[in-house]
DNA sequence: TAATCTAAAATGGTATACAACTCTTCTCGT
DNA sequence: ACGAGAAGAGTTGTATACCATTTTAGATTA
């Protein structure tokens, strides 16, 4: 691996362990001086970074973690809404029978975990989630549309998503992936397009819950 | 503007214009030749258009102008239906009075041109054409969407589109012009959606047409 | 003729030096 | 005291150089 990608890869755990907060600045030196590199790969791994929205770049002036807004947050939830259910919307009439599978066993594991409920789950939960989402990108042989996906769908979003969830949307969640592979594996494309749609509005409520809550005790289960 | 944004912008005008041809080579050398510049610029203007897109680079031979296939065209304008209506739907709350009458001055200017009917009246009609879905992207105020769009609508699919249009379905495009106008006016966002729908899948049947034609003549007009 | 070798050409990756720009701060004049 | 303007530090932008890698085409040789 070219020293540019261990940067943009150094740069880029470095924001979401939020070592370099957001509106923070990432200095060409400092970075270059730290691995003993020159700026030209510090650089490149920068321009990468900002075509893939992680950090902005003012003029002669440096290069900034962007901060999210909630505004952010709806923005890409609203452009998720309508991308995701057209990626299983193709997926139905192109996948096969060992994708079928392969999600089959992402959305048993995540089952298993979702039963034991502690917060490591909970993190491994969001790791199979983010496989199972891959997993149908490939499926529908979209190339702009993964890219789109891949633009907008940021970590920042999705890191914690999971520990949002209640018990009961955590669940809610699980049977959607059932229902999404049913409904793929059924060849009916406007089925798993309208579940997949559940299941964003769903991941959207329940992100927007007040105060982000770091627990995944319910607030009001079995109200 | 510093040196490698304006390099940018000419590798991509000289791309739309036909200068670099698909399948074509743009040299480093010759484009710093040319511009009195250094690899440095030309190669971050290059790396940003393999980013968005306009080019491919094969690995120790350069940088080759991406070809579109009909598969290409096809993605495209199934993500535009997606997006496009999405623009609208969110213009309908948002734009204000001064950008409506923006608007219906473009969609008149366009209307004129259309009566005119000959060759370059068809290519102003174009840009007019994106000057009015530009004006809506401002209006719809969403950033990310914004940026989805350009990353997607790319002037090789757009260039000529209107030389494939009938007269009819020019006349189409306009009605559509006027009727998105009505229903944001009237604050009506899937009226709106619905018209844009049918305006790019109309805008899509067009570009469809068997083999490309450069004559604005309708084939089979009034059938 | 055909296979192989060779050299030229182009990019890939990095380092370093210098130019240009921004922002801050300090001075100077009113 | 206060604002305008200039000097300075800090940072990014660009030029240039170097070598490695790969491709291509031409030359060579059997």
């Amino acid at each position: 691996m070219i020293a540019a990608d261990r940067v943009y890869a150094i740069i880029k755990q470095r924001i979401l362990d939020g070592h370099y907060p957001a509106g923070s600045y990432v200095r060409e030196a400092t970075i270059g001086q730290e691995l003993e590199l020159s700026r030209t790969p510090i650089r490149e791994a920068l321009r990468r970074l900002v075509s893939d929205g992680w950090v902005e770049v003012i003029p002669h002036h440096g290069a900034r973690v962007v901060s999210w807004t909630q505004r952010d947050v709806e923005e890409v939830f609203e452009l998720r809404v309508l991308l995701e259910p057209q990626v299983v919307r193709r997926a139905a009439t192109r996948i096969e029978a060992s994708q079928l599978d392969s999600l089959g066993e992402l959305a048993c594991h995540m089952e298993q975990l979702c039963e034991r409920g502690d917060n490591q789950a909970i993190d491994e939960i969001a790791g199979l989630n983010n496989r199972f989402h891959a997993e149908l990108i490939t499926a529908a042989d979209s190339p702009r549309l993964q890219r789109l996906l891949e633009a907008i769908v940021q970590v920042p979003v999705s890191r914690r998503s999971f520990h949002h969830y209640s018990d009961e949307e955590l669940r809610g969640s699980m049977r959607h992936h059932r229902e999404i592979i049913r409904a793929l594996a059924a060849g009916d494309g406007e089925w798993a397009a309208s579940v997949m749609r559940a299941h964003i509005l769903a991941a959207r409520a329940a992100q927007m819950h007040p105060p982000a809550r770091q627990t995944n005790e319910p607030r009001q289960q079995h109200a």
